[in-house]
DNA sequence: TATTTTCTATGGTCTAATAATTGACGTGTC
DNA sequence: GACACGTCAATTATTAGACCATAGAAAATA
């Protein structure tokens, strides 16, 4: 008799007995190791710099082959957890994830999920406004000298050179989001501003009117944070970015209706 | 006369010859082959579902070894580009990020850097009240509906049992997020939440007391929601989120103080 | 028709070897 | 001593080839 018949033989309720049982998926090895590694690496044990074990102690701890290991490590070195360097006194060693790794995840969720533009400035009038109410709340002078200085070279090439412009209108946003202090908030809010910096490259947008009105509008605000009025910093940048997302709109369906002249 | 000799011989600025050349970095085939996949997946020549193709097919177009191509797609799965699958019409197909991936690379962005608490109370502070403002502009009956019927399950548990309380508590946040139609930023509202969820599971915070109020408050927000009435809900969830934050700030340094009695 | 079995292309894993990298260390020269 | 250079050794980077496990399709069977 084997085990097939005699489960089979329990009668009508043979099959309820085990009803218990879903799929079972086997993980990837990689995946295990990924993920217990992670695990130690976020438990305070492990500082930024701290050496891992090398990929061949892996091997020989774990059981795995140097193939699965190594797959285990670029995944953490995916999430920013860790960093490989090759060559003796190499090896892997843990790391912080970076505002730049954030924003590269931000945008592959953005640009692999075709999020479209007006949800992109939802999130900006969300993000930015509070920005501006901390950067006013907390501001050094050393953040101040450079929002003056970004400001001023914005007022330069307004009238003038439109790369310099742009250039420099992303600084001026990273700078305000450094000014406020708060490490998650300014890397959600850089990131944000690059992807809508990407979408406000195209045709000619930042025409000379728009550029003398954005560095008037910075102008006012970086007023407000160095009087320390953090809610008139709050009010004044969520009214220009208004005001700034209606423009880029219109300028966007002129742009895809001049693609699709007849459609 | 030896190459090193003729421009040694060039005077005082022999080296100002070379200033145009840095360090010379060579990337890792798997890094290469990652950057070249994720531009064309990014190209809209894809559609999520649509085949990559076969890890064996790879190792031939590319010249790389089997090794070096799984390793990329290792990377492009934890940027959740691509999803593979075993067996014979498996294979590696492309596919969208979702919500919790994003969320996970956040919740590795603060585990990661430490980020403290204030800094997550500023990036709710800036997103949920958004989040009440969409969600009472575009919510829809469904939206309402589950609103409406986990606000009755909070007010039921919250006199009596905690566990479903939090977990209702969660679902509430996430409804919201979900009523604001609005990927990003409600993708981005729920993973701060989790953080912050993840924080308040310390030291019986959610007393009777809490509960009632956040029950009280939840059900405060949803007439706003209900009435379509946006300025309010995000001014009520702007206030509640406040006065949590307050109160759970006073209770981490009370849970903290008793961890270290007399430091 | 319904069920079971077989087939086979695919990813998953392992072993073994070689190449490339890189910091330390010695060694010589001036 | 200071500097340039070569050597060494440990580590990752990459390759090659093999075999296993998986999972659908397709064929065989009831």
């Amino acid at each position: 008799m084997t085990f097939r018949d005699s489960s089979a033989g329990n009668g009508s309720n043979a099959e309820a007995m085990w009803e218990g049982l879903g799929p079972i998926k086997v993980p990837k090895s990689s995946d295990l190791l990924a993920e217990r590694l992670k695990i130690e690496i976020l438990s305070d044990a492990y500082q930024p710099g701290a050496p891992l074990p090398t990929e061949r102690e892996l091997v020989s701890t774990t059981g795995l082959s140097r193939g699965s290991v190594r797959e285990a490590l670029r995944i953490l070195e995916a999430q920013g957890l860790v960093r490989t360097r090759a060559g003796r006194y190499g090896g892997t060693t843990v790391s912080q994830p970076t505002d730049t790794q954030l924003a590269s995840h931000i945008n592959l969720f953005a640009k692999g999920r075709s999020v479209p533009f007006n949800a992109l400035v939802d999130v900006r009038l969300a993000l930015e406004p509070m920005v501006a109410f901390l950067a006013a709340q907390r501001r050094t002078e050393d953040d101040l000298a450079l929002l003056r200085k970004i400001a001023d070279r914005l007022d330069n090439s307004a009238q003038s050179d439109v790369g310099v412009f742009l250039e420099e209108n992303v600084n001026w946003h990273d700078a305000l989001a450094a000014a406020s202090h708060s490490d998650l908030l300014s890397a959600l809010a850089t990131s944000v501003g690059v992807l809508m910096f990407e979408v406000s490259k195209i045709e000619n947008f930042a025409t000379a009117d728009v550029r003398l009105r954005v560095a008037r509008a910075h102008r006012r605000i970086l007023e407000a944070i160095e009087a320390g009025d953090a809610e008139n910093a709050r009010l004044r940048v969520e009214r220009d970015l208004q005001a700034y997302a209606v423009a880029l709109q219109e300028a966007l369906s002129i742009s895809t209706a001049k693609k699709a002249p007849k459609g």
